[in-house]
Order: C-alpha cells, then structure tokens, then sequence
DNA sequence: AATATTTCTTAATCTACATTAATGCAGAGC
DNA sequence: GCTCTGCATTAATGTAGATTAAGAAATATT
C-alpha cells in the first residue's frame, strides 16, 4: 500500500477547487480547513469545518467536485487519492454520514438559535479561532442574524 | 461471508424505531422506503426516500439511533447488520456522501422552489408514488407553503 | 351509496430571518 | 501618528414561508 504524504498548508491557501476532478481525501492534522461552495449569487455556504482529527473531503461521487476547500489556519495535512481508498475508511465515513446527517435534521428543524447552539457543541473548541461571518454562513444565516442570536443568548446564560 | 438476508416488508410497517440501537443497512430490491426523524414538537421531518437500488440506515455513528424507518409501498429489501458492512459498501457510502452534500447545500442556498425543481431531478420516478405532504417534509416546508410552489410553477412550465 | 377521515388547496395573518444601510472597531500599511 | 480596508454590530424595512382556518377533493369504513 503506498503512505499518505503529509503536506504543508499556508492559512488562506486553497487546495481544492469547485468544478475540477482530483478527488482526495485530507485528513487534518494541525490546524484548520473548511470546505465550501458560492453559490450562482456568489454567496459563500460553509459545508465543514476540519479541526484536527477530523477529515475533509469533496464527496461528490464520479463527477466534478462542488467543492472549494482551503486552510483557516497554517496546516498539516495527511492526503489520501480517492481512488485508495480502503476499508479501513469505512468507519470513517460511517461517522461522516453521521454527522451530515444531523445538519440536515438540525437544517430543517431547528431555529437560527437552535443551530447556534448545536454547532457549538458540536465544535467547542473552534468557536474562538474562526471569524463570526464563517460561523454565520456554516449556521446557512446572515452574520448579521447571528450577531442578534449571540446578544439574545446572552441574557439566557 | 454470511449471505445478506431478504425480507419482506408490507406497507406503512415501521422496520427501525429511533432510540433503539440495532443498526442494519437495507437495500431495497422492490417497493419504497423512508427514513424520519420526529422532532420535539411532534413534527416529522422526511430524511430520505428509497426507492429501488438505493439503501437505507440510520447513520448515527456508535449511538442509539435518530432515525424512523417504514415502508411507504409494499417493499423487498435485502438486509445488512452494520457490523457485517464490507469495503464492497465503501463505493455505496461514498456515493450517499454526495447525496446529502448536496442536500445540505440545497438546504442552505435554495428556496423552496428551488428545492423543489431539485427533488424533482433527484426523484423523477417516485413523485407519483408518494404524498404531498411527505413531499413537503422532505423539503423542509409545509404542505401549504408547497400547495403554492407548484400552483406557482404551473405557470413556468 | 353514504358517511367519516384524511389529504390537498386557498387565503389571511404573523414571524423569523434577509436585506440594506449606518456606525463602530480593529488590524495593515503608509 | 494617521488612513484604508474588512469585520462586527445595530437598527429599519422587506419577504419567504409558517401558522391558522376553512373549504374541496380524495380515501377509507360501514
């Protein structure tokens, strides 16, 4: 089997781009990545955040990728082609599929507030390093929409 | 190998309740299934539909599961202990990947019309084959608010 | 066939969040 | 030090879709 190269990422660099077709799988492992899509109104949607330990991949199967991901912070980074894939991602993606799963239910049945709350445990220990605009548009609301949230939810707390 | 078992599933009999822990992997051969969550307020909210060739599970990773499963028609399906999951579903995983990345983008960046025309695409076969206002709540709207999408589109088409 | 039950549609009102715009603030470069 | 630029906050106005309610159509039950 062939080693997984590690790889260097400069904060701001972006290392996949919506539209082309390299598939790989990255798996973090310092830092911070994000994958996202603009969409035909040119508005950025956060899809994932990628702190350590987690992976970040473009998913979309046997097509272009929809895709842009790119470093929030100075990165390392563990990269695997798609097509070496082994059973060994299996759990992997059983726990991905678990998480996406519960942004569609969050997406349909929760309140701005409501989501504000799940990513928060849901990411405890990023909230302080990414700005409030990615929170906003990861939440699928406006940063001005989530600056109300976080004034109400003072008083709660 | 064990041999992946056939069963018979008669229409509105519910397969997997949300809560319990026995997590299996259907393959439907004939026939149409759902996956839903219900939420606090009582209201159900349709995460999947699964028509012929494709497979469904409550994904909710080493944790009681979230997700109600029953059958919309009379189905056949081939079951799965998600224990007993091979590299052979890896390829299967990686394409339900896809599918909900692209839900959550819809979810985030499109209107309900626009959610609509999708889940026209994504499901031409089973518009037909299935009510409203499961239609609706899969979208992440109201049988109302999707009453007035379709008056609407009428008009376009 | 007649009745009851559920589903679909239409319309009026309400609300969460978007949009727009103005102001304040912090870091970057001069 | 100051100015520029991008980000966060606040406030006003607008709008998509929720809620409520009522009637029409379809399905099921006797």
């Amino acid at each position: 089997m062939q080693e997984p190269k590690h790889i260097h990422i400069k904060k701001g660099s972006i290392i996949e781009v919506a539209g082309e077709s390299n598939p790989k799988l990255y798996e973090v492992k310092r830092g911070l990545l994000r994958s996202y899509t603009i969409d035909e109104k040119g508005k950025e949607h956060i899809f994932l955040f990628a702190p350590e330990g987690w992976f970040i991949a473009d998913n979309i199967y046997d097509s272009p990728s929809e895709l842009f991901i790119d470093a929030i912070e100075d990165s390392e980074v563990c990269v695997t082609e798609k097509g070496a894939l082994i059973s060994d991602h299996l759990d992997k993606f059983s726990k991905r599929l678990s998480v996406l799963q519960r942004r569609i239910t969050m997406l349909m049945s929760a309140s701005a507030i409501e989501r504000y709350d799940h990513f928060i445990e849901t990411y405890p220990e990023i909230v302080q390093r990414v700005p409030q605009r990615m929170i906003a548009s990861y939440l699928g609301i406006t940063p001005e929409a989530l600056s109300k949230v976080k004034s109400q939810n003072k008083g709660n707390s």
